[in-house]
DNA sequence: CGTTCCCTTGAGATCCGTCAATATTAGTGG
DNA sequence: CCACTAATATTGACGGATCTCAAGGGAACG
């Protein structure tokens, strides 16, 4: 169920959601309208404040979502991978977040409106996206505590850990080594600190042969010691069973 | 349509939501087998990790929704007031969150299974939830980014404009005063700050002629200068038009 | 009317932010 | 492939914000 644009280069056309549609599902939200569209990196999709009919579907690609201040920082609320939702909602209405790619992102651009006619005509497909949701909630969640309870070195190796869980896709199977492009500003944004605060961070972290996160790559030194410092429990991520 | 529960002593037995729901709807709820449930302050209703098949609608009462973490310590999530759901899921699973009750709390309880038959039931209703789970993750993300972005004293303000303002019900009128019976160590435990520390804050914030909270009564001393202080702005807790 | 929370204040330590400067890397165009 | 440029990463010094430890004082409640 999950995709591998990369090893596939025709992109498959109906969303990749993680828990199972029927066919009946499938087709229906094929035949909503829904857009796949493609944006650079550092692209705005959607700007918080605005009037806002559209909803979005992650095919692939790292972006993030967040809040913007008056002082002109930001507020990352979470980087979403393929099959999360973003501006799901009842009804249109001013968006109270900001999502913008950081690589190059393939999404799917559902209107509101679609979205409402989906849930008033698949009761599967509404049961779907509540369950959707609630996993999106319970990520939130956890970021939150992250933010408000952990210090500094636990916290980025919290995200680290949880980000390296939600790439190894629907196993959750937590690899040593993953890719990641995000920046120090990146991270800095995402949990609440300065880039210069993260930077020392990271190198605290490699210095005591937890991870190390240098040109792009996470390496995870020792993952069980990182886990306890962290204080990691991934059962937040898992799917709600059927 | 919001309740009125002090003036009114026999208990209205349909919940509060703050959106319109049909008679029909009503009906159905009503008779999903939805319970009226009763707690003393200071009682666990929901215990993170539970494998939990029950979801709360918040009748009246003050109570905390919240993360415990291994330490002891814990993240306050929201402070859920009237028509707040709590727990909605599509399906049974380990709770990531815990409830507990700050002052008596009426709630009705529902089984998930029931919630979802609901939505399976009502498209209505489908909508509604979705809108209501809208909401309150437009608060939650506000949560993290006033964690995560705002310094101490303008967090502080930030969450006790945010508690007025959900406290003046539908039409959303922010008071000048109000009874708030949450103890600094909650102001903590939401803010991601220690009790000492808010203690200070609070001093502060007065010092300031900015708001007063003592002997559990919030008092807004300049209500323009707290909000430009805190940097506050409504429109995450309007509720999404029809 | 006493006991238990809850609030308040001080001193010192630690975490984190700010300002400043430089090094390194990634991206671009020739 | 190289040179150039912008973005990102790194480090130091210093100051402010917040935490920890410690000790009382006050309010609420039975």
């Amino acid at each position: 169920m999950t995709l591998a644009p990369e090893s596939n280069p025709k992109i498959q056309d109906t969303p990749p959601f993680r828990i199972p549609l029927s066919e009946a599902d499938r087709a229906f939200l094929a035949g909503l309208g829904a857009t796949l569209r493609r944006y650079a990196p550092h692209e705005t999709i959607m700007r918080q404040g605005d009037d806002e009919g559209r909803a979005f579907i992650i095919h692939s690609g790292w972006s993030c979502v967040h809040t913007d201040l008056p002082d002109g920082e930001r507020q990352i609320i979470d980087f979403p991978f393929s099959g999360d939702i973003i501006g799901l909602r009842a009804y249109q209405s001013p968006s109270y977040i900001s999502l913008t790619s950081i690589t190059k992102l393939i999404v799917f651009e559902v209107p509101a409106k679609a979205l409402t006619a989906a849930v008033e005509h698949s009761p599967r497909l509404a049961g779907t996206f509540l369950s959707v949701a609630a996993r999106q909630r319970a990520i939130l969640v956890e970021h939150l505590t992250n933010v408000g309870r952990r210090r500094g070195a636990a916290r980025a190796a919290h995200l680290l850990l949880e980000i390296g869980t939600r790439l190894g896709g629907d196993g959750q199977r937590l690899a040593s080594h993953y890719e990641c492009p995000l920046t120090q500003y990146d991270l800095a944004d995402a949990l609440g600190m300065t880039a210069i605060h993260i930077n020392r961070i990271l190198k605290d972290l490699r210095e005591l042969d937890l991870l190390s996160f240098r040109h792009r790559t996470v390496d995870f030194i020792n993952l069980p010691a990182t886990k306890k410092f962290a204080g990691f429990n991934p059962s937040y991520l898992l799917l709600e069973r059927i």
